[in-house]
DNA sequence: AAATGTACCGCATCATTATGTAGTTTGCCG
DNA sequence: CGGCAAACTACATAATGATGCGGTACATTT
């Protein structure tokens, strides 16, 4: 692995201290530092500093780390964005996910798990907490939940891929039934949403 | 952790035998037992084995081990399905996820990081291989075009009626040009954006 | 002048979507 | 038990979407 820039971005000063002190005596880390808030990790930026990695908070003053993920990907089109946070709200997951965060890890991390996923993510992978993983894994297996228009699990698995853009064959084969099932389904489903193509079907479901 | 009862679906005797001796080596399980193929687990569970983890390739003979799942978790609804395979295509992927896989290793995954998979997965997580879990954060961050693709006016108007739900029909009614043209301007815009259809277009224009 | 791009148009063909009709099986409820 | 809903399946049909090929006219660039 090469050795690496990591900046950290992390208000609670214990926190922000003690991973930085962690990474300047590793010897992956060629550069570590860090800033409490997105704005002056930015200024940062603006002076000069680099990263490969930016480790950060979600709940920062100022600008949220997710919201932070698309502008440090611009100015830093190479950098992994990885999520250091006591969040695990699906909300802030997937928001994450969607904006390009490589890593989701819970701040009860172990600094050497924190390193681990590091160097995977930095060998071309992914690394999640477990209960992140188990979100994840559970945004294509959803459980039964309240429902609006009295949807079934059924018809709310087949929605997830009208939305995804997959055709009839392809959600059928995901879900391992027939085309006519899923024609079946799909006629339930306009009706029930009172709709008449899939377009109007994801406009809806986006709402 | 409690000890397991931990069934192994693999048609390869090598790996098959491995997984076994190490797992009944292991204090954490209970029992180990293994069948190669989808068809003589089930036999095996109707004539009463049982599994609280099943670890499954998915190249099996008769049943691929995808297929298998929803089975497996209708007869077991407590047990943990974990694919162990080499497949890492998207398809078969969230395939797996879809039909209820709370784990997914690669082949190449050392037994005692198996072992942890399983681990976390009884203690209410998820664990993927790295690669894997890339391959699922990609699909909430599907790679960005790097520039606007230089839409035309006329391409841009006819993207608005594509996101609008409008049929083609209806578009050329809007701009009062023949629907030919519109196909004609649809084939330029699917090209530029590199894509396939109307939901991938508008997936990635709502970005 | 020739090449290129944009906008327009037509035809042909195949793939996919949407809808109607019919049926079976299973489980739940009154 | 019958009624109902959910899930599954099949067949038929029409409409729409997607793509390939061909063409014209005009403006701009090489």
């Amino acid at each position: 692995m090469d050795t690496l820039r990591i900046a950290v971005i992390e208000d609670d000063p214990v926190i922000r201290t003690g991973l930085l002190e962690y990474f300047q005596h590793e010897e992956f880390c060629h550069d570590a530092w860090a800033t409490p808030s997105m704005e002056s990790f930015f200024e940062a930026i603006k002076s000069g500093k680099h990263a490969d990695v930016v480790l950060t908070d979600i709940g920062l003053p100022g600008m949220s780390g997710t919201d932070g993920i698309r502008l440090i990907r611009e100015q830093l089109p190479q950098a992994d964005v990885i999520m250091l946070t006591v969040f695990k709200d699906e909300n802030r997951i997937f928001k994450s996910l969607c904006a390009g965060a490589t890593g989701y890890l819970l701040k009860d991390t172990p600094f050497p798990q924190i390193k681990e996923a590091i160097r995977v993510i930095r060998n071309g992978g992914s690394f999640m907490s477990p209960a992140i993983a188990r979100k994840v894994v559970q945004y294509f297996n959803p459980q039964p939940q309240e429902n609006e228009n009295n949807l079934t699990v059924r018809e709310r698995q087949i929605i997830q891929g009208l939305v995804d853009g997959l055709s009839y064959k392809l959600i059928a084969d995901r879900l391992s039934i027939s085309i006519d099932t899923i024609r079946y389904h799909i006629k339930k489903i306009y009706n029930k949403m009172h709709v008449n193509s899939r377009t109007e079907l994801i406009r809806k479901s986006m709402r």
